[in-house]
DNA sequence: GATGAATGAGCCTTCATTCAT
DNA sequence: TATGAATGAAGGCTCATTCAT
């Protein structure tokens, strides 16, 4: 018989992930201290590390959980279309209004772990990877029905959608700005579908 | 009647921000100590909060230097160029370019400065939008010689060329992968020029 | 009506006392945690304080269980010898021989026990006594058959040949140097009985 | 010109010395924290870092300038006989005043120092040997003399005179029992000159 | 102007021990 | 009896910044 009961320790750490959650997007990384945590979470300094490795592996956890969902809404909205048109302004759509709904975590994502060293290899790179790999496999099915050209590159596409995205958003998450996820997300289909220019 | 002359304290300034840049470069923002700096430049650790208001003025007058260095060389190469593909093309492929010389630099902006508050409103943001507005404004002439057609959002093509070349370069930058320069200037260039799909 | 059979209770005694026995030896007293006993000897933390007061009760102990072991090996080979000389040598090279089998065990009373306030009053320091006492005798015994002159004073001689050993064992038990036991028993024998001087 | 005097440097180098060695006589390395000898030397916690590589660093000083001390008076007071006997018995005798006199720094070296591994290699080390090389060469100048037997292991001899002087020292320094100096000075030198055993 | 000594706040992590289950 | 979750104190060290010289 465990000292405490599963239910408890499920509780304990879904609220400890969630006080973390709440410090580290309200202060960042290193703005946010295991104490303060701790002390949002109702629990002591030292029990932080029995649910999680340290400070960094936190982080992870918050951002894995993050991953975890968005990935199943963005596949929903994705397959639920036919249409390559379609299913890549659902995607763009999706992808715009998880800056919307999560901008603090976004911001936490880009700011703290994309850029650092422990990101390669890590589980969150992994979860990352499958969400991006959401258009590059219905771009590979457009291709197969003929509704995209046969040389598009999809990994130059990915890394266009996805650094495009991140780029426009980077203003409206940073509380500058605003994000028009529809307008954004018709107008960007149609530029990458159609290309910029007059005649080709 | 200052204590030293203007010509030695140039020196001492230009040495201070080439110890920086190094120390930056190498170690990041963080990782790198204002002992370590002056004792580079062989100041004393004092001497630098003389010059500079403090570390991360320190990094942002690196930055300021860089913007200044790489906007030049921008226009130029751009603005050699006639046609709007090849104008495009040329952005593109300086822009790659700058990923592969200065590496370290492009790390440090992204990953320390890019993402903190106090970009808000700096003279580093101001460079980084005289260096965008490149693609604008040519965006703008190919418009009126009717090159690229008059529906197109510049600032959206902004966000998604800038943000698609840093998606892909962080890669590059991390140490992992290669950056084929001119062959991803080639085909950047034609799917944001013909879009992606068959029939429009 | 215990819960447990005594039999499991001491084999669980037992399995905790080796487990501490190989912790300590390995890292020390500080470098060995009370986690890592537990582990090995598959219980739970907790329960390693119903067996042991505390983690010092546990060094204790097994220190303890090490010089109940060794004081009837030398008390053995020592009165199996019936001239104090034999006596004696038997004594010192018995004490060397310690330090080779059980080097571990040594370094562990010697740095972390016997300079330790707690030592003072222990039962491992009465342990130590009875051990060290067994050189009292043999000289009490050889001063009355007329081997060893009445003047010498046996607790003097007590503290300078286990003082001598144990300095002499010192780099051994560190990883420098050799330990020549059956050598170092005989020049230290003679060192003692005959002294160092030609004329007296 | 150094922001402070060369003088003003070194008397905060004793000061932080002399805390140091109080805080540690007192309280043992670990007991003593690096907050309490700042507040003695009345300098704050980072400037010890300034004047010492780290809180281990400070112990080794506090003994290093302790074996300075010793090893000039051991000196004196032996190379001012001329008797092999009389060099013994002073040798003997101002080592064991030194545990009367500085019984809180011979526990110290003892029991933190001379069992831990940065020891070896040390200066402290180096400090040791020399101390210690005394004896062995004013045992080599009576084999020359002829007052000692030729066969006498001086290597040994040394084990065995501070090996001894440290046990029997021990309980002094440990508070129990007191440490006749003289009386054991005398006893002991003729023990080792002589012998224990009545006839050979 | 230049120095570098001095400051002191700040933070992660470990681990012996307790106690609810 | 046994578990192991929970506690919480404790401390070394770094480093940006200030200021006396």
């Amino acid at each position: 018989m465990p000292a405490i009961s599963p239910e408890r320790m499920q509780d304990r750490y879904d609220a400890i992930l969630d006080a973390a959650k709440r410090a580290f997007a309200e202060r960042g990384f290193e703005g946010a201290s295991i104490a303060e945590i701790a002390r949002i979470a109702q629990i002591s300094d030292g029990l932080a590390y029995r649910y999680f490795r340290n400070k960094r592996g936190l982080l992870f956890a918050v951002l894995q959980k993050f991953y975890e969902r968005i990935l199943v809404d963005l596949e929903t909205q994705v397959f639920g279309k036919n249409r390559f048109r379609d299913r890549l302004e659902a995607l763009i759509r999706r992808h715009l209004e998880v800056f919307v709904s999560d901008t603090d975590l976004c911001r936490l994502f880009i700011a703290e772990v994309r850029g650092a060293s422990d990101y390669e290899g890590s589980a969150i790179q992994e979860m990352n990877r499958r969400y991006t790999s959401v258009l590059v496999r219905i771009v590979k099915d457009a291709v197969k029905t003929g509704e995209v050209r046969s040389d598009v590159n999809p990994k130059l596409l990915r890394d266009v959608l996805f650094g495009a995205i991140e780029h426009l958003a980077w203003r409206y998450v940073n509380g500058r700005g605003q994000l028009r996820v529809a307008q954004t997300a018709r107008e960007l289909t149609a530029m990458l579908t159609n290309g910029i220019c007059v005649d080709r």
